[in-house]
DNA sequence: CGCTTGTGTGAGTAATTGCCCATACGACAA
DNA sequence: TTGTCGTATGGGCAATTACTCACACAAGCG
């Protein structure tokens, strides 16, 4: 399962190497004649200390396109934030970009001295995001989480990032250990009015700022994927004009929650209220248009994490 | 002196293709089909946006702030060689890490084919080097002892460690049998001219790199622990201004030999000379700052090995 | 107009890096 | 002890990158 298990002291050389490599510029060469290595072992350790994540390399430039395409998004939308990386053109993956960008984006909000409180919802991008954080110690703040972390087969929920946020940040975290979707309306009450869950429903309402994904409701939605909804719910869903998902929630394309279904027993946290909460989407890619036109039509989100692309055609419309 | 002048759009554009490089991982042949270039003009833009110092590469890794910290001893002290070893906040070991480093340091130079000369000091530290130091067979090389192995009871000195080192690297080892503070200057010139002895010295001069100890000269200085002089003799030392001692030497806060007292009559060789050799210190903890700051300022050593506090308060002076 | 100068481009080439494979080494079970 | 497995290592080679050079083009100037 998962860890590779590397020992510290493979990568304290690592991250020697590394620093040879990146902040010294020496050649791999150089590096493996200063440690009395082979210069494969050299090239290894580089690469280890890239592939642990060790190595962060930050772009000091404000793209001016980008920067047009934010203010723009912030104009013609009212967000109070937004953020547009570059797109790069032959990449389908959903998450490069944004989640360094997210990334960035919370170390922002972390670095603060006054104590804050981050809300975390779901997803794949914001999964990325934690694992391109720098490890922070800010005791000061507290993590709250969105959603349950339980998968239905009783699994701990994959794509839940609680644990490993408050893992990098040293900050004192809340999960929610209960199911995402409950079985019932009547279970989902039951479970929200557990002396465990309410202090954490509260908080979250609490929130100063939050970062959520946007799930499409597509035939393959991460939400069926993962196994939270059945293909029929989710058919039924798409029926009832559900174009995206918002921690757990479905909403029709007017950012509109739709009545009844799997609403109904969604157990996450309300989205923290937009008067008091930075609420940050991360999302880009074709896929999460409708989502993101919804969300942003319904009030749901005053924050944007996306690319070039998107934000292009998001401002076309 | 002045800005090469580079005008925006370039800048945009190399920032654009360093993303691409750097953050979306992009083999410059792609960056250049995806932006309409040739390879090598991407090439340029992402030379550019490097030497523009757009780009910026942190490692998440205490060892990085080490590696700046010995990257900055070398710049300001003018420095051949500096290590830095993390400081465990917990230990008040003078020898953990150093020990290990000055170890790691002296394999790399014993695994050279080309043979060598090595001079060894002595100290705590240096023993504890030796006793970390992996057996390797390296006949080609010398060892030669720095300081005379005898105390002044006629035992061997206990922290001199030319037996073990020999022992551990079956090189050729060169003692120095005879006290480390002779009882007059003639005795010490005496002992100098013995057949046995002058060859040695004379190795010693031309060592390729020396490990020697810094001590401290305080109430509990290893000199006057160890019974090789008195503690009026220390005293004296002290009112002369000596604030430490390497191989038996005397020095006061600018790294000056003390002129008289014990110093005329200490059996040891000389310290390597820095323009021939690399000698490096191995010192770590405010009882040896002074004496640390001292070997720099005199220029007595040329390399060190020493951990992240003390590093950082020798670069904060 | 012709010349110089500086900037940008592509070709070619050397240097560097990434990756695959054969081998060696150590742990562990038979 | 032997065999096997997983891991680490170095050689070799292909891919990638860095650098040098020659040339094209435009601006400035006599």
């Amino acid at each position: 399962m998962s860890k590779p298990e590397v020992t510290t002291t493979k990568l304290d050389d690592a991250a020697r190497a590394g620093w040879l490599y990146y902040v010294a510029g020496n050649t791999q060469d150089e590096i493996a004649a200063k440690l009395g290595i082979s210069r494969q072992s050299a090239q290894r350790m580089v690469s280890l200390a890239v592939s642990e994540g060790l190595v962060k390399v930050r772009l000091d430039h404000p793209i001016a396109h980008c920067l047009d395409l934010a203010e723009q998004l912030k104009q013609r939308f009212g967000l109070k934030m937004a953020e547009v990386v570059p797109t790069d053109p032959g990449s389908s993956s959903t998450t490069l970009g944004v989640a360094d960008a997210a990334a960035a984006e919370m170390t922002r909000w972390l670095r603060s001295d006054v104590p804050i409180i981050l809300g975390i919802g779901t997803g794949r991008t914001l999964k990325a995001a934690i694992e391109q954080l720098s490890p922070i110690e800010c005791p000061q703040h507290k993590v709250v989480s969105l959603t349950g972390n339980i998968s239905p087969d009783g699994s701990a929920a994959y794509y839940n990032v609680i644990f490993n946020i408050a893992d990098k940040i040293k900050a004192r975290s809340f999960p929610m250990p209960l199911p995402v979707i409950a079985s019932s309306p009547e279970e989902r009450e039951l479970l929200h009015s557990q002396a465990m869950i309410r202090p954490v429903l509260e908080l979250s309402a609490r929130a100063n700022v939050a970062f959520v994904g946007i799930g499409d409701l597509e035939e393959d939605a991460p939400l069926f994927i993962d196994g939270f909804i059945s293909r029929e719910e989710l058919q039924a869903l798409r029926a009832a004009g559900a174009v995206c998902e918002i921690i757990g929630r479905a909403f029709n394309e007017n950012g509109e929650p739709i009545g009844g279904l799997t609403n109904d027993r969604v157990a996450s946290a309300q989205i923290p209220p937009r008067e008091t909460a930075l609420v940050i989407a991360t999302a880009k890619g074709p896929k999460k248009l409708p989502g993101i036109v919804a969300a942003i039509k319904g009030g749901l989100i005053n924050g944007l994490i996306t690319d070039e692309h998107t934000a292009e055609i998001l401002l076309s419309r």
